[in-house]
Formats: C-alpha cells, sequence, structure tokens
DNA sequence: CCGTTTACCTATAGGGTATAGGTAAACGGG
DNA sequence: CCCGTTTACCTATACCCTATAGGTAAACGG
C-alpha cells in the first residue's frame, strides 16, 4: 500500500475549506468533502482539526481577518463620505468575491473567540470612519449599529439574490443609499 | 403491534417545523428530529413532505405568510414615519419572538416558489410605506432596497448577538435608526 | 541505525436522508 | 355488514457525514 504524505495542516485545511466555501456554498463545508479533495480518508482530518465545529470557526476566523484587511486597505488615508464609500465598497465587493467566506464570517463564534477574531478590528474601523462625522454617544454606538445592519443587510440580500427581480442594477442602488446615510449622518453630527 | 394513528399532515409537519425552529434553530429541524417529536419513525414522514428540503420550503413560506400578516396588521390605517416605525417594529419583533423562522423566511427558495409566495406582499408593504414619502423611480426601489437591508441586517446581527457587547440597549439604537431613515427619506422625497 | 513521533490508515458506531416494500386500520360501495 | 381499496404508519436497508479507537509505515533525530 503506497502511502504518500499529502502534508495536511490547520492553515492548509482552512484555506481549502474557504475555497470550498466560495464554490459550493459554506454548509456544503464538510470534514468528507474536505478530505476527498485532498484524496484522504475524513478520519485523517482529525489529526489537524479537532471537529467540524473547529474547522468551520477556523474558517470564520480567517474571513473575518481576511475582510477587516481588505476593509483597513480601503479606508487608509481616506475621510468622511470618501471613508464610508471605502469601507462599504470593500464589504460588499468581499461578500461578493467571496459568498462562502463571507457567510463563514457569520457564523456563530462563542465570545471568548469572538473577542480575540478580527471581528473587534471591525467594529473599531466603523468607529473610525464615524470619526468624520462628529457622533457623541451613544449617538455613535446607534450609528455603528445602523452602518453595520445596511452593510450586512444588503450583502445578505443581494447575495440571495434579493435584487434580481427588477431590472435596476443593485449598483444605483447600493450608491444612493450610501448616498443616504451619508447625508443622514451629516444631520446627525454635533460640531 | 398496536398502532396509533397520529394525524400527520402537511400542515401540522410545518408548524411543528417552525416551533422545533424556534426552540433549537432553523438548523436543527430536521425529519429525524419531528419524528420523535410525533414519537414516529422517519420513514412515515416522507408520506406528508416530498423531502427535507421540502420541509424547509414549507416552513419558510409559512414564516414569510404569517410575518407578511403582521407587517400588514401593524401598517393597517398608519402613513408616513408612524407606517415606517410600525413596519420596521414588526418585524424586528416577529425576529425576536422568532427566531427559527425568522431565518426559515430566508431560505432560498427557487424563483417560481418565491414568486408565489409572501414575499411579494413584503415588497408591496414596503412600496406601500413609500407611499408616504413621494419617491419617484428608480428612488423608490433604491429606497426598497435600503429598508429591507436595514430592517433585515438589524434583526440578523441582533439574533447573532452582534449588539451584546455594549450596555447601549438595542431597543434605542433601533429608535435612532428608524429616526434617521425617516429624515433621510424626507430629505429625498419630490412632492 | 534504531526508537519515537508523525501522518495517514482501517474499522466501527451513531445519526440524518431516502427508498422499497409490508401490514393493519379506516373507509366506502354494494 | 362485508370485503376490497386506500391510507397511515411500519421494518429493512443503503448511503453519507461525524467521530473515535487503534494500527502501520514513513520520517526524524540522537
Amino acid at each position: 500500500m503506497i502511502v504518500v504524505r499529502v502534508g495536511l495542516s490547520p492553515e492548509r485545511l482552512t484555506l481549502a475549506g474557504a475555497k470550498l466555501a466560495d464554490e459550493a456554498g459554506f454548509d456544503q463545508v464538510t470534514l468528507s468533502a474536505l478530505a476527498r479533495r485532498f484524496d484522504v480518508k475524513p478520519a485523517s482530518l482529525y489529526a489537524h482539526v479537532k471537529n467540524s465545529h473547529d474547522l468551520k470557526t477556523r474558517i470564520a476566523l480567517f474571513a473575518l481577518e481576511e475582510l477587516a484587511d481588505r476593509v483597513a486597505d480601503a479606508v487608509a488615508g481616506r475621510a468622511g463620505k470618501d471613508a464610508l464609500t471605502a469601507f462599504a465598497n470593500a464589504y460588499r465587493d468581499y461578500a461578493r468575491a467571496h459568498p462562502g467566506r463571507y457567510e463563514a464570517a457569520r457564523y456563530r463564534l462563542d465570545p471568548q473567540t469572538a473577542a480575540a477574531s478580527a471581528g473587534v478590528r471591525h467594529a473599531q474601523m466603523t468607529r473610525a470612519i464615524l470619526r468624520g462625522y462628529d457622533l457623541a454617544e451613544p449617538d455613535q454606538t446607534h450609528a455603528v449599529r445602523m452602518l453595520g445592519s445596511v452593510f450586512h443587510g444588503y450583502a445578505s440580500l443581494e447575495a440571495a439574490g434579493g435584487f434580481d427581480h427588477t431590472d435596476i442594477a443593485a449598483q444605483q442602488s447600493w450608491a444612493w443609499t450610501l448616498d443616504c446615510l451619508d447625508t443622514a449622518l451629516r444631520s446627525r453630527s454635533t460640531p
């Protein structure tokens, strides 16, 4: 029986899982499917990840990190509406380019894991965006939540095909929405 | 072997499935779990629903219908911001009271099924809300999408515990957000 | 060069999905 | 009221995914 070492590792499994998620959907990410991809038996994967939940958590953390990096890159050196748009576009673009990873980023993490994840960077960056709008607390928190809702909601509905019924391009509604948010936030600023 | 007829039907299975979803999460809705609930063997359920996907679709349609009914009830006789708030609250309240059904309502339906679902009523009602804001096309469609994004995004993030990190109550951010939306929409109205 | 570790294996068990085919209760026409 | 048909649920079976236990050969290191 010829045994060729495939060279599995948590990192390779996580990346392959992320790719699989993008191709087939996050719910299709199973240890069996991943094992097939590496031409290995499912049991072999348990040496590298604890279980299915562990794998999904790793993919979620990876996606959060990747998304945070892209957003950070996009907003660097920008302020005001410019920063808002850059943030929003980076977010939406990621969701469109990597639907499976985006879905993974919404995988429910336990509080400790979440606290140590790139999720906190997301929150920080959203707050950074809002510096251009001079919002005092608790308005700033309200705004963080509103922005998060719009970004996630839009990405989620668009991914689900909710905007396919009308001819009007999703891109236009997106620009319109960002414009709306900018005006709304500016009207609430306390200079 | 004593055989007591349990009296299964697609409707009873759908309702039980909806309850199970609220209690354990939509992803825990399985034919096996449902069969246990009725003290019946899994195979017996296939006489009433085609398969697992069929059951989930039925639950999704049921939830969409129920939610549409509540929203319709809430907005009846209201206009302007009053209607907007009533719509939004009915939506959020449903998501909070019935997290599993709400999740089910987002179950991906094939285009024909979606077209025949209460989903179209949701769109109609959202457009009805916007009558109070005098928006011409394509702005109206943009606004429909923005509202849908905020409502769904907020419900989704709140359900995922995304607002638990700060002391500021989700209720306050919600009111603030609705206020923001109202101003934004009014500023875009073309009287 | 040999003992240990590593990386993958087989075997097995449990649970969800799904189909085929069986049986007894319920129904309904004569 | 009786008997044929339908109905409602059954058992048996097979497949897939998850998970654990325990085995083996390659790789590594003193």
